[in-house]
DNA sequence: GCTCAATTGTTATAACATTACATTTCTTAC
DNA sequence: GTAAGAAATGTAATGTTATAACAATTGAGC
């Protein structure tokens, strides 16, 4: 893969696919787990699928509202406390926003290039420097238990329509 | 230098002179640069770096309030985006708080070992990685701009005490 | 001293997240 | 099938973090 399809995949491609794929997975993975993918919690993970950007949880709440659920904020925080607990979506701290995770696996843990332009963020899959982290820190002799890493700039497109 | 002593820096050194250096070195830093360190910014950045731990934006305001300084959020938070702004401290996005940097410089991105017990943050000024992390993202094509890494767990002294 | 720009004060509000407790729904055992 | 207990959701209130908008003050350069 070059740089130019890695945008192309970044960009654009058939949405809708993503989106069903990931909801199939998710239904997948919940069923061998014995997880309940409940009706809140399927329709949260769907909504930041369809955002394809990170998505807010007030932003989720808005769409609820939108769809005739008369729901407060734990809803919405609790389907994600779920999701996030169990792989399926990933937190932006810097953004205080949501991501679907596009390789779902308990306690994986997601870095993302976002950018600032057009607000779209892409996981970073790589797990080579993942693992060169976890070895920094333990000869710092520290245990390392979660990692944050959230690069922000220009992504491809963005930086060439400049 | 091995993570025995490594660690004697990160649990105790002497303080006073560790906050005095800082200090001293960012009223260096403004002057060389033209930029006015102001009695809020230097307090600001003086209770930072007493707090030996990230401190929350709405820590230092409680601290002006019992300093008789009857000050509202905007008077912190100008002088904290002035301080980050200036390299002089950094925020820490997964705890909505702020912590010094131990090597102020425009620009310079800080990465943080976060224990999730005793709560303190150690920076990390190990440059190889993040230069992994920039190539990383010059191969996806992205322009970086600034990195957020935060890595949480538990520090040597938590951890032997269990 | 005058002028303009930078800084700070002040009020209000936006944005993000959690606590606490009541209610409903689901699962399991009988 | 039903009762009991666990899990999930509803609901109201509140806590926490951050910014917008505009007025007043201060400081540097002329
Ligand atoms: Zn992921
Ligand atoms: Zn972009
Ligand atoms: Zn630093
Ligand atoms: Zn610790």
């Amino acid at each position: 893969m070059n740089s130019q399809s890695d945008n192309a995949v970044f960009q654009q491609h058939n949405h809708a696919s993503c989106i069903h794929d990931a909801l199939i997975t998710a239904k997948k993975l919940c069923k061998e787990r014995g997880l309940r993918l409940t009706d809140t919690r399927l329709r949260v993970l769907e909504l930041i699928w369809q955002s394809h950007k990170p998505i807010g949880a007030y932003d989720i709440l808005a769409q609820f509202g939108q769809e005739g659920r008369n729901s407060a904020p734990p809803t919405v925080y609790r389907a994600l406390e779920f999701l996030q607990e169990n792989g399926l979506v990933h937190r932006i701290a810097s953004l205080n926003a949501f991501m679907g995770c596009v390789c779902p696996q308990e306690g994986h843990q997601g870095g993302f290039l976002i950018c600032k332009q057009c607000k779209r963020a892409q996981e970073i899959t790589e797990d080579t420097l993942r693992k060169q982290l976890l070895s920094l820190a333990q000869e710092q002799d520290f245990e390392v238990e979660s990692m944050t890493l959230e690069i922000s700039g220009l992504c491809t497109t963005c930086r060439t329509a400049q």
